[in-house]
DNA sequence: TGAAATATACCTGAAAGCAGGGATTGTGTG
DNA sequence: CACACAATCCCTGCTTTCAGGTATATTTCA
């Protein structure tokens, strides 16, 4: 069994359950080799200064130094890992944004642990990798242009920003304000700023028209 | 090597990647085996509606029904399983409300993976287990009350009454508590009793839950 | 380049909602 | 009759939402 180069992995999240975790099931495949690991993205910078890896799994919600940073210094670099975007939520206006500066896959984190075994290898070939999910969400969203233009009632959908959209998606879910920050990875300050032009825009009383817009809107 | 009676443990988190994580890394110790899992709280409540478990460990943050919610449901039944909390944030208050709720143990995400395992051995054997971050924060423990419940209907999808659907069908049109309580002739304070009764009866977190149901229902 | 849109963040004060109790009537049933 | 249940009402204490601002950085686009 002669070559067997492994792939060299280096996962980033801040949160240490979830780095071992992934480590556990990357274990399970021989091809693959973690070789570090950061909770941080200033972590990630440093380990990337003196030694390499093929293949950065990254997660954008990180303290100090966070994922759309790393990227874009590791942008600015002459040699770089693979990189897979680590995310809690699919969001294909942050799709767009992390493979514009330089990621080569996307992976939300409800996905299954599988995937990201599948993921490290196809973008080590040099390809992309998006999760099954955003995939959808791709074919989601021209399906829903569909609609809107057939669509009878007042379309305030089209005036939302993408941002406001996600924010609507979460409220439809029950998450409260506080839980949205914590799943986009924003203030909560910020999240009260979107509800309040979510409230104005789609003409809404509270946060239940706005559930309902997004569950009429086959949103959730 | 006798037989071992295997610590049957259901992982609950609204990330699968997490959950794939955790049971990989379960799957290195022969005395636990992860017997099921659940991508929020709802589904925690239907599994061990039909299904048991020894230990549970749940996450806080999740769409549809939390984790608090999930202790709160448990800390009423007769028979449940031993519950570590699993949290992003380590904070006091929560590790305490929690505590006080029914949990035996709190796991910061960002500790180790291996601490998961040593988690599920403490709890298991009727003891509380905490990551090293709450450790030095606390000072006293909380005792744990045992509170009973008389009410073992199990099933909480249990059947509304005429004047709970009543409530509900006006809260889903966006009716405040005030103007139902207008629009029906009866007090505030009863349209907030049918209100609490509905969140407890359908499970749901808010009054988002509440409309969402009712208009999956078609009742508006 | 310069303006508009967007996303971010913070603040105060008021209103509403939620948790967890207790309590009183009437009504129908075993 | 006793009991369960539905419906009513009240309370405290706390959290969350909402309304109404301000403000800054970045991005987009004409």
């Amino acid at each position: 069994m002669g070559k067997l180069k492994k792939i060299k992995v280096h996962i980033a999240d801040d949160h240490m359950v979830l780095i071992d975790g992934i480590k556990a099931v990357l274990k399970t495949d021989k091809e693959i080799e973690v070789v570090g690991c950061s909770v941080n993205g200033q972590e990630v910078l440093e380990w990337h200064a003196k030694n390499t890896s093929d293949v950065l799994v990254l997660d954008i919600n990180m303290p100090k130094v966070d994922g759309i940073k790393v990227l874009r210094e590791f942008s600015k670099r002459d040699s770089k890992p693979q990189i897979i975007v680590l995310s809690s939520y699919d969001d294909q206006k942050l799709v767009n944004e992390v493979l514009k500066i330089g990621a080569s896959g996307f992976l939300a984190k409800k996905c299954a642990g599988e995937d990201i075994l599948e993921a490290i290898k196809v973008v080590h070939q040099g390809e992309q990798y998006f999760s099954e999910e955003i995939q959808r969400k791709i074919v989601s969203i021209v399906s829903k242009e569909d609609i809107k233009s057939t669509s009878q009632d007042g379309n305030y959908l089209s005036s939302l920003t993408e941002r406001e959209v996600e924010v609507l998606k979460l409220i439809a879910q029950e998450f409260s304000t506080k839980g949205i920050a914590y799943e986009l990875g924003i203030s909560f300050n910020t999240v009260e700023s979107h509800r309040k032009n979510l409230l104005r825009k789609l003409n809404v009383k509270n946060a239940i028209g706005l559930a309902i817009y997004a569950h009429k809107n086959q949103l959730v």
